[in-house]
DNA sequence: GCATGATCATGC
DNA sequence: GCATGATCATGC
């Protein structure tokens, strides 16, 4: 068969690469692939590489194209409304061999081996088609940029240094910014041996963050950047202090401060009633203009909070997430459950406090929940999930007033459940009907963190 | 003064 | 119309 291209010629690689664009497998490849049946996660990237390509797929420590140091990644895009592309998911990238990584540092580390340089393929995905005929949309060639590069450094270094101390069981994706270390294969957990540690833990692959992917997607697709507002302004930074401490460093002169003093220190005008206030009032502290997204944040999928404090140092409300789909919940495994993967983010909190009927801005903190609390927030997702399961939901009605039988503060120190709706009739389908009231809908809830844990372990540690 | 159920207000 | 951050109302 007449060589396709030249694999090791980056160019030659490059340019049959970029002949997928607007093609799907079925058209670009040999037509014997129609005779087997595809299906499952992996085996869009397996037939690209093994009948365009045409290199068997292997899971070597060596990039794919090894001679031009260039590794083959295919991802799922999703399309939003005004047609822009979104990624899917995380991009996941090789295993993390805990016993190894002890002994590497970043240069020879089996990420950057595989990693520096990537070739990657982003195909549309569609829940409806068979993977033969995802569209293929975006192929290039991506490399790291200098200041991107040095927070994947120190994300990998957190990564190394957990697994270091013994705790490569109390990963989490929250513990770093834009490379995270994600759970890989097996639904029946699969497990490895761990440096320092008899305990096993969860295999986990390094990987990309959605949110930058979608960087990454944005700048392979030459979007307009503009939407966007960096916080890292010079690599020279960047190389000096982590990002956390660049945040931090810039929120800092401003602790201790009233929101009016703020305002005026930052000659700024806004509107303090307005329900944007806080986020504009950050944005104006890091320097971001209003209209845009912080850049970094976004990469990171940072999630900021904004607390009031009364002045017992309690929160005056808990924290809220999104409201959870009763059917959608019992059919979640904890692992790969909404909860889990919103609790296993990167946290920005703003802690204001009421001084004297002023409110005083007191500190931030970047927080990622200890891997003992996700156990503990566990708890509580499985009796939820139990509750709804058995059509248990309300314990009784008194005064039209219906009392659940979900975890309250008092179940859980972490966490607890709660309506969170317009009204009470803003509900949605519950897959068992409600023993007590015969109800088949129910009252919009969402998980909560405690104000009490708030306190004691975010803003009190 | 807090826990819990209920709901408001804004913005997209 | 709904998601989200914010807040209220009642009872103990």
């Amino acid at each position: 068969m007449k060589p396709l291209y030249n694999k090791s010629d980056k160019q030659s690689v490059l340019a049959f690469a970029k002949k997928l664009k607007n093609k799907t497998l079925r058209e670009v490849c040999d037509p014997i692939i129609l005779k087997h049946t595809y299906s499952g996660k992996g085996n869009f990237g397996q037939i690209l590489e093994k009948y365009y390509f045409q290199y068997e797929p292997n899971s070597e420590s060596e990039a794919d194209f090894n001679e031009i140091g260039l590794e083959l990644k295919s991802s799922p895009l999703k399309q939003l409304k005004n047609k822009e592309f979104r990624s899917k998911e995380r991009l996941v990238l090789n295993i993390i061999n805990y016993l190894e990584v002890v002994n590497q540092d970043f240069t020879t580390s089996s990420f950057w081996k595989k990693n520096a340089s990537i070739l990657l393929v982003f195909y549309l995905y569609n829940a409806n088609q068979n993977l033969l005929d995802y569209i293929i949309k975006l192929v290039d060639e991506w490399n790291f940029p200098e200041n991107d590069l040095e927070i994947i450094k120190r994300d990998w270094e957190t990564i190394k240094k957990k697994i270091t101390d013994g705790k490569a069981h109390e990963l989490s994706e929250g513990d770093t910014f834009y490379l995270g270390a994600c759970t890989k294969g097996g639904k029946g957990g699969n497990e490895r041996l761990q440096p320092n540690n008899t305990l096993p833990a969860k295999q986990r692959a390094y990987s990309f963050k959605q949110g930058y992917v979608n960087h990454i997607i944005a700048s392979i697709a030459n979007e307009a950047a503009g939407a966007y507002g960096k916080l890292i302004k010079s690599s020279t930074e960047v190389k000096k202090k982590s990002l956390e401490e660049i945040v931090l460093s810039k929120f800092k002169p401003y602790y201790g401060l009233s929101v009016d003093q703020i305002v005026k220190r930052l000659g700024i005008k806004l509107n303090v009633n307005a329900k944007s206030f806080y986020a504009s009032l950050t944005k104006a502290i890091l320097g971001v203009e209003l209209d845009k997204e912080v850049e970094e944040f976004e990469k990171a999928e940072i999630i900021v909070k904004t607390v009031r404090l009364k002045e017992n140092n309690l929160p005056k409300e808990d924290i809220s997430f999104p409201t959870f789909k009763y059917k959608e919940l019992i059919e979640e495994a904890w692992e790969t459950s909404e909860f889990k993967e919103i609790l296993e983010h990167k946290f920005l909190f703003v802690f204001f406090q009421f001084v004297n009927g002023q409110l005083i801005f007191k500190k931030v903190k970047f927080w990622n929940m200890p891997y003992k609390d996700i156990l503990q927030a566990k708890k509580v997702w499985v009796k939820t999930k139990a509750i709804v399961s058995s059509g248990g939901i309300v314990k009784k009605v008194v005064n039209k007033i219906r009392y659940t039988n979900f975890p309250n503060k008092r179940f859980n120190t972490v966490s607890h459940v709660r309506p969170h709706a317009q009204k009470a009739n803003d509900t949605y389908p519950l897959p068992t009907k409600d023993k007590v009231t015969q109800l088949n809908e129910y009252t919009k809830h969402c998980f909560w963190l405690n104000s009490s844990y708030i306190r004691d372990e975010i803003y009190l540690k």
